[in-house]
DNA sequence: GCTCCAAATGGAAACGTTTACAATTGAATT
DNA sequence: AATTCAATTGTAAACGTTTCCATTTGGAGC
């Protein structure tokens, strides 16, 4: 490496000057070849092009970015690695592509450290805007001052942040799942909430507390769990509200995967969902259809959440004033795991 | 934005020019300030980390890239939105995160083109190294003659070129699951494989004509089916099995998702899977275990092959030679759709 | 007070582009 | 033939860092 004589270039990466020497013309012609062919006569153009192909040029891009300030990328950050975030992701590329971006995705494992991590990259250019799906606590984010980047909130609020936002309503959802247990004649009704520190999970809890203090039942009758939104959570609450006496008639779990842990003890426990005990879950992910009995469930509409927060993210990237806050609708899957509390 | 005046920053982005400015220091001591301290005198670290922090500035990681030609950034391209490659991602990140990099991950929807797309960006330099978790067609890369970045193959051989991979053998781990419904004295075996294209599946189909041929079975009895390893195809796929006379008593699917689509398929068509049909799949995602019934299947190790995948970068990376081809070990987790044929 | 030397700082080149501006070319118009 | 002007090309400045090398600073040792 040390002993590399200059001549010999790094045997790899060759630079728009090598192929401007090579030819004997200026760098401008070289780059003007490829980003405003028009203003090369026709010979000169082919000649460059031709003399690019053989040298097997690719231009720099982070030397590209540098100058133009951008770089056509977009990062989607998600607090996990869930399918549910795979598809919010598809409709922002979906968007995306439409203007000729590209977009990647990083994960933050709901780590503000790290979501700020991401934030940085784009603040310093690495990309033009960042998607946050996120559920991250509020605050955190302001608390040194940065340069912002273009920034759009995908399916919750982000507090103490004045970022347009593409989300549901998380809490009338709630309520809605709520009101659906209510209606077929359920009393006792648990609910098994996501992490506390997530506004998305409390707001999901405080669609349930509303809807039964609506219907004069006490919704903390049962212990409150709160859990981290996996499988392995919903059997452990469904095995402490089994615990209760009497046990709730009725489970609303905070997301599918929850609800689907707790199914898997109410089974392991001998009885049958939807007629001993009733679950309903939230998202609506694909599992939810293809489960066994199929799940009833909250439809989010992920894959358009994704779309219109590119959408909105394009308004900002054009400097146009983007929409402050759109409202999706969520929509109640009425499936096997609820009916009529037993007796 | 045309009249703005020069002196005014562009109200955002601050850089080291006017740090060092505020302080009359130059721009090379406020760089020192952040990364080399030790070669400042204390006061004077001090008093630029305060500027820093009071007039916000971060340092343009895209200038910095460029100055280092290195971006400590990796990014993993995958063929589709699937929770089996979000595993792999996670095994990348686990191995990217003790070395201090960031992990991002692309999309290429099994587009030669699109894949091409993020091995440029890592060419020029946008990240510094690439695991392809992909199954794509081979020759297309070779078109034209680039700078290949560091890359490394996962899950798959990458043919026509000579990357380190680390991956499973698809083709012996077909030959187990095919075994396996030999074992329990099934002859008439269909298999439903994925996409034509894909290396991967070709592999998964040859390991099943290979095991056939080795009990003296016709491979070929059914219809050769090759889907898009989506549950839709599955199901399609079984309706075009169960019309066939006499139809197979087990079906090896190429993939979970395919798998689960046939059993899906032979519910409503009235039958007992494990018992009237068994049928296996391959890659032993979390649907295999959550499904009722729970799904025989071969494991394959994803969260160990990214994070495999992810230390032989590390030696691309570091310009030491990475091992050639790793082989990690698949295993058949034999559940509850498979059973000794009918009758 | 000098000399010497390490420690601390500054100046400027380099990373590889794009593009404003200047310079050249060449054909059309007078 | 001189003039004009559009089309084509070249020159060099920027984008914002990091770091080599040179220069300054400030003690320690004499």
């Amino acid at each position: 490496m040390r002993g590399q004589t200059k001549k010999q270039p790094p045997s790899g990466s060759v630079n728009i000057k090598q192929v401007a020497a090579e030819l004997g013309v200026s760098l401008a012609t070289v780059s003007r070849a490829l980003s405003h062919p028009h203003l090369l006569r026709a010979e000169t153009r082919e000649r460059v092009l031709a003399a690019i192909d053989r040298l097997g040029y690719q231009p720099n891009l982070i030397a590209r970015d540098l100058r133009l300030r951008e770089s056509r990328l977009v990062f989607v950050v998600v607090p996990s690695l869930s399918p549910f975030f795979l598809e919010v992701f598809r409709g922002v590329e979906r968007g995306a592509r439409e203007g000729g971006y590209t977009v990647l995705m990083g994960h933050s494992e709901r780590d503000p450290s790290r979501e700020q991590l991401f934030l940085d990259q784009v603040a310093s250019r690495r990309a033009d805007g960042v998607i946050l799906v996120t559920s991250a606590e509020p605050g955190l984010m302001a608390a040194r001052k940065r340069h912002m980047p273009p920034v759009v909130a995908a399916l919750e609020t982000i507090e103490g942040q004045a970022f347009p936002t593409v989300r549901v309503d998380h809490r009338k959802a709630s309520m809605d799942a709520t009101n659906h247990l209510l209606a077929l004649g359920h009393r006792r009704i648990a609910h098994i909430a996501g992490p506390q520190k997530s506004p998305m999970a409390a707001h999901r809890l405080e669609g349930f507390q509303a809807a039964m203090a609506a219907a004069g039942l006490d919704a903390t009758a049962y212990p409150q769990l709160a859990g981290n939104f996996t499988v392995a959570f919903g059997e452990e609450a469904m095995e402490a509200l089994l615990a209760c006496n009497p046990p709730p008639t009725a489970v609303f779990a905070a997301n599918d995967e929850m609800a689907v842990g707790a199914i898997q003890t109410i089974k392991r426990a001998g009885l049958q969902v939807g007629r001993d005990v009733s679950v309903i879950g939230f998202d609506d992910q694909r599992i939810a259809s293809l489960y066994e009995p199929s799940l009833t469930t909250i439809k989010v509409p992920t894959e358009e959440l994704g779309y219109r927060s590119m959408l909105s993210l394009w308004d900002l990237l054009r400097g146009r004033p983007a929409e402050e806050d759109t409202v999706l609708q969520t929509s109640l899957i009425i499936r096997s795991t609820t009916g009529p509390p037993p007796g």
